[in-house]
DNA sequence: ACTGTAATACGAGACGGTCCGTCTCGTCTA
DNA sequence: TAGACGAGACGGACCGTCTCGTATTACAGT
């Protein structure tokens, strides 16, 4: 059995410092990103000690996560499935505009770029968001787009990892490498195009 | 004016402590990778002094940069120019396996994605692998693609860099995220997804 | 319910360690 | 003889662990 230090008691964790040290987090990924964020900036600024953060997080990375998922949890919007109107194109631009809007959103936009980066270096982090984020997000994105193919709207030869690698990849690369601008007009060329098809155009 | 540190003497520089650094520096990215990659390690594993990377190079980044340079000059196989055989699909399979095959490479892969990551936490980098790199790259693509569209094998519709990121952005998420096997298999399908579009599939 | 006690999370910060980037040193070489 | 070189000392930033009191909390026993 793997030794495990004796895991600290979750009914007695002091809520506000939670709290604090998450909006810290964010707070500073926000403000000087990825390169100088620190635990002990964090610490510091939630004005919180160094072990309150080791106790009950495994990584920096890990903070970020959780302080991206409170984040999110504002309004309970969590869409249990991907719109379908039965128009696949207008649903997929309506997906993609989504997620650039949230990949363009200030307050989201440099924290989730220091978590991404994060996730390159750090393996354990990165089993853990494809577990709880990634992979169920990609098994939505998959499910809308079975329907389509079972409706006919989708090439019955269609591998749908691809298909979603296809209409989702170039959106994260724009955003993660800043290699242009990351627009709704960009979502909807790339929903177009992958259609279509590049033989065929838009 | 910008108070430049006086420039060190190229003529005087010594090209066996250049060439131990840049060895020792692709060495080390591929045993220990980015995460422990340090300018000290490789200046103890060249036999040099820290102080002689730091006159010759800006950054570690800058060190890996050019180790994968002088990796990739052995063989000048620098194509001018992406190969046009008249049929599309199969160049562009032809060219992507080949990205395949050098992003699966052992010997590249743990240095690029170390340089990948660099690129991602420093502009001044970013902005060099970019213009010396990335741009040119991307117009032998944009080239290829341009000819093709001229011959009527591309939807006149067709935004040239949209195409390059639906062909390119797969593959490099594949590798970067370590998200899924990066095979020619995989090259092929996403050449022929993306050709041919995916309400028509295959 | 009330209160006493034992457990433990907490803020603070000291500690040794790694690596940073700068700065001397002699030495060697072009 | 000027300047690049190997070596490594230096102060500084963070790391992750640890040890302090202090403050809260769960859980008695009445």
């Amino acid at each position: 059995m793997t030794t495990q230090r004796k895991a600290p008691d979750a009914a007695r964790r002091n809520e506000a410092a939670r709290r604090a040290i998450l909006t810290a987090a964010l707070d500073l990924a926000g403000e000087v990103g990825y390169a100088r964020l620190s635990i002990e900036a964090i610490a510091a600024r939630a004005g919180a000690g160094k072990q309150t953060i080791y106790r009950w997080w495994p990584s920096k990375g890990a903070v970020l996560f959780d302080a991206l998922l409170m984040l999110a949890e504002g309004p309970p919007d969590q869409p249990a499935d991907l719109p379908d109107t039965g128009d696949l194109e207008a649903d997929l631009k309506m997906v993609l505009r989504a997620t650039v809007a949230e990949l363009t959103e200030p307050r989201y936009s440099e924290p989730m770029r220091a978590l991404a980066i994060e996730i390159l270096l750090d393996p354990a982090l990165a089993a853990d968001y494809a577990e709880r984020l990634d992979e169920p997000m990609r098994e939505l994105k998959r499910r809308r787009l079975r329907k389509a193919q079972e409706a006919g709207q989708l090439g019955p030869g269609v591998d749908l990892d691809v298909a979603v690698d296809l209409l989702w990849g170039p959106l994260k690369n724009r955003w993660l490498h800043r290699e242009g601008p990351l627009t709704a007009e960009f979502a909807d060329a790339v929903v177009e195009t992958a259609l279509n098809g590049l033989r065929q155009g838009r």
